[in-house]
DNA sequence: TCACAATTCGAAATCGATTTCGTTACAAAT
DNA sequence: ATTTGTAACGAAATCGATTTCGAATTGTGA
């Protein structure tokens, strides 16, 4: 069982490993002859280059890490998905990283994935991250950095992001248009960009339609779980305050919030209209099944990359590079949550 | 901006880098001077070596592949989730792929694991592998491979799995227990033998309670997805054949039953009681909720990462190794759609 | 005082691929 | 015939860390 190494085709053929090296990487001053033969060997054997001792001399490791707030959101495993489709197609190997919305945990696997010398890093910012310098310190390694869904707006670099003020605006215009007149709105923390842009979609809705906008009917969730939207929503109901509706940032609240309205002989959609937001899986088994905003996680994950490829490139060829920002358009799905009868 | 190596920590103290990389890697010819001024200026860089240079002398890579067959099973995620925080403290990274329960693309990702040069390849088999020389060429080059949930039984290795024949028999117990006597059992494609196993657990209670084994009754299904688990019931119902419980191997494929038990206005648990499989995320929000068997997933996660890290330990020493195999219990969810009432 | 052992350190080889630069051989140009 | 140019290849440095082996220094015992 022996090791194919360059040296060992470039002792096969009798030629030196430089000559292989150049055969397999396209320089021009190998005859057509000798690159044949090594090509053709090459292949025979199933070889590839050690990828750690290429790195060495080229700083490309071929590994891209994708850092995600969670995993049992389908909307992440999307992108990701997405990502590594057109990953795999140009020899990238993903590490996915996972930073439970946590700050503290977002540093670590940037450091971490620094240290393994990952050619980019693509993220989503955690619900409490507020200050970016592992982010910074990605960009001045010379890692190419590649932001998706939640944002900063500070921070430069490409960025893919659904137009989440308009599916906010959609949401809440579609429960409008179905007869609520009282609608709540589930929103997340204060600080990621996500959730201001959903907010000010529902809010815009809301003026747009004439109806009053009322603070008191915005509930805000630091969890973003289905236990505690089922506890904010078991605290608003005990307030009396009239509702109709529901649009949540998240289906998982979402999901919390009916087990409560159930709990308080409110019938969805009868009584109270939900919309919630990501199209989590099986959704749409619930009873009622949940209407929901779905965002084009593997077109996301796709974009990615090809920014992702088009700023390593232009680095490689020294041609000057402008950051892109991709906004994807997001869809409505209507179950009977929000139905009419 | 200076990249910090063992070279210019050399330097800044006016020694080798060999004395360097020695004081860092704890040798005993180092005096505990040196030694100390070596560790306090390292840490005060933040220096670490560089994972590629350093593999190539080491030969370690410090990551472990990890392929899974699905990634919106949450049962894999906790099994991803239990390796990762073992793996962490020892400074291991994790790559997750995963293989859409397809042979092919399994051998692939094998393939590139070990161009990666892994130090650990940790798998769960695709559905329909059938051959097993890929995992053979993980194990020939060196690498430690640990096989969890979906092993072979042929393939040496060490193992981590649940007892399916008994969580099979416990849920089928279960459903006769309360009051079933025809009871339906979805099982997966024949090859694995996880369906194998909680197939014969499922035949097993039924002679131990004198029920008839009907051949008839098992339904094979092999995609495991919600649409085949309805179309199969449809076509099961169809035939009109007496039932009045269901075991299925997979939630997902028991979501879709309930489907088409609710579409024959067959009420669950009053006229059909159903148990399903691995406690997929928000079975516990479905009207009724589903019965189903919990796999501890973060447990065998951890154990898996045990397991290799002794394999690793031994090899390096020099060791005898045995192989071993941990069997976990399950423990059974009592949910709406198999209760009494 | 001398022989020998223990301690501490550094020089150099090594892992495998890449890349610069120099050398050869031969054809074309003068 | 001599110079120039080009095509094709190889030697050697390099990336950054590890590790073997030998050298220098210090200490120990006879």
């Amino acid at each position: 069982m022996k090791k194919i190494t360059l040296k060992y085709i470039a002792k096969e053929l009798n030629i030196a490993p430089s000559t292989v090296s150049k055969a397999l990487n396209g320089y021009s001053d190998v005859s057509a002859n000798t690159k044949k033969k090594v090509v053709d060997l090459a292949k025979s054997l199933n070889f590839s280059p050690n990828t750690q001792a290429a790195f060495l001399r080229t700083r490309e490791s071929k590994i891209i890490g994708v850092v995600i707030p969670h995993i049992s959101h389908p909307f992440f495993v999307n992108v990701v998905k997405g990502i590594l489709d057109s990953a795999e197609k140009k020899g990238y190997l993903i590490i996915v990283l996972k930073s439970n919305e946590s700050y503290d945990l977002e540093k670590k696997l940037i450091e971490k994935l620094l240290k393994q010398n990952v050619d980019g890093v693509f993220i989503s910012l955690a619900q409490d991250t507020y200050d970016l310098k592992h982010l910074e310190a990605v960009k001045k390694a010379g890692v190419v950095l590649i932001q998706y869904d939640k944002i900063s707006k500070i921070l430069e670099s490409s960025k893919v992001v659904v137009d989440d003020r308009n599916s906010g605006y959609l949401a809440t215009e579609h429960l409008i248009k179905n007869g609520c007149r009282n609608i709540v709105h589930f929103r997340g923390p204060l600080l990621p960009q996500v959730s201001i842009d959903r907010f000010l979609g529902y809010k815009n809705a809301l003026e747009d339609y004439n109806l009053i906008f009322d603070p008191k009917k915005v509930i805000t969730s630091n969890k973003m779980t289905d236990k505690e939207g089922f506890r904010l929503m078991n605290d608003f109901i005990s307030k009396k305050i009239d509702f109709d509706g529901i649009f949540s940032m998240s289906d998982y609240t979402a999901i919390g919030a009916l087990e409560s309205l159930k709990k308080h002989n409110l019938l969805v959609p009868d009584d109270i209209k939900v919309v919630g937001f990501s199209n989590w899986l099986l959704t749409d088994k619930l009873t009622p099944s949940l209407s929901t905003v779905n965002q084009p996680g593997v077109l996301m994950g796709n974009k990615c990359f090809e920014l992702f490829l088009k700023e390593v490139n232009s680095k490689k060829k020294k041609i000057k590079f402008k950051y892109e920002k991709k906004i994807f358009k997001t869809n409505l799905i209507i179950r009977e949550s929000s139905s009419l009868k």
